[in-house]
DNA sequence: TCTGATTCTGAACACTGTATAGAATCTGGA
DNA sequence: TCCAGATTCTATACAGTGTTCAGAATCAGA
């Protein structure tokens, strides 16, 4: 059986509350406050506990990441559903991105944190694929083209950066982030079906 | 006088080796392996020395990130020189950012770190503001507006984010990363050219 | 009921950042 | 020249960290 009987000594789902401890740790004292001991206190489990389930502190790190792009695959899909064409449906996608890091600044913060995290994970690697390949189908809508043309994977690229890059520079502090993000994702688009 | 007496107490010169001690352990060991002790012991000094000339570990890392924003700024100046076009000059302004960050990782690194920089710093808020001014001006050489203009902020805040979203994203380690990022340069700047 | 595997504990070790007191030296007047 | 005060740096200490390891507690299956 997967699920444990839970006693006075094994608690039986340590590895998803420590996850969940992790996620509210990162939202209380940002990535550079973290640390696997506070981890363990909340979950009040001993100090080698999270060592044991997740390998050392960027396998933690790498779970709350994997967690976090499966979390933006799902917002993707909600997004996308709620429009009516498909460029709204790329906006919108690129709208939840923002709002994602904005909402739940933990888990994002973690997304890209190439040296804290185990880069070479497969699951990692996978869940950002998965992420890729919405991005990339929403791209192909827009522009009316098939998924596997050039134009599409380089405008899929350009749409992620720009839109990666309003988070990591901190537009979102902007009053107008929302007006400006929408703006440089319908010009790279409209870039894209220039001749 | 600015610059005192080395004797065997006094170094005379030391918070320029801490800065450049610092540099060389980002460079080897990463933001994640950073640590003060190990600058220290580069510079062959006590273990205090740092906290003293930079008050703690975001003071030397905010330092560290002004002067990978002035470093930058040079760039930006050399890339464009460089150019006859006003659009090759902004091209090769975003090159020059992708370069830096392969050349100088660890300066590189630090630059967008809010959370491990004294985020409210003078001096880096300035450092950073005269990198986004040199990068405005680009952009309205190559819309040929005023500086002042709204379309000219609203497409260099994309040009800026592209840019940083492909070093972010990694993409430096995909073979086309410059041909990419060319079309997305040139597709913001295509897009903010359509009515 | 027995046995091996799993889960978790407790203690230890080598690190870390930072605060503090004080030693060494510089600076600028008399 | 000498002498305060300010500056620079050292030495030490403290609390906190990640990780390892032996072993206790419990589970799972025969």
């Amino acid at each position: 059986m997967p699920q444990a009987k839970r006693t006075a000594y094994h608690h039986g789902n340590l590895p998803v509350v420590l996850l969940e401890s992790a996620i509210d740790v990162l939202n209380e004292r940002g990535p550079e406050g973290f640390s696997l001991r506070e981890v363990a206190r909340r979950a009040d489990v001993a100090v080698a506990a999270p060592g044991h389930h997740f390998g050392n502190i960027a396998g933690l790190l790498t779970a709350v990441a994997i967690k976090g792009f499966q979390d933006l695959c799902d917002r993707f899909d909600n997004a996308v559903h709620a429009q009516n064409t498909a460029t709204d449906g790329l906006v919108a996608i690129c709208e939840a991105y923002l709002k994602y890091y904005s909402e739940e600044p933990g888990t994002a913060s973690v997304l890209f944190r190439w040296d804290a995290l185990n880069a070479d994970d497969q699951s990692l690697f996978d869940a950002r694929g998965a992420l890729r390949m919405k991005l990339r189908q929403a791209v192909a809508n827009s522009l009316d083209l098939q998924e596997n043309d050039a134009l599409v994977e380089n405008t899929s690229t350009a749409v992620w950066a720009v839109t990666h890059g309003f988070v990591a520079l901190k537009m979102d502090q902007d009053k107008a982030v929302r007006q400006k993000l929408r703006f440089a994702v319908l010009a790279v688009l409209s870039g894209a079906r220039q001749p």
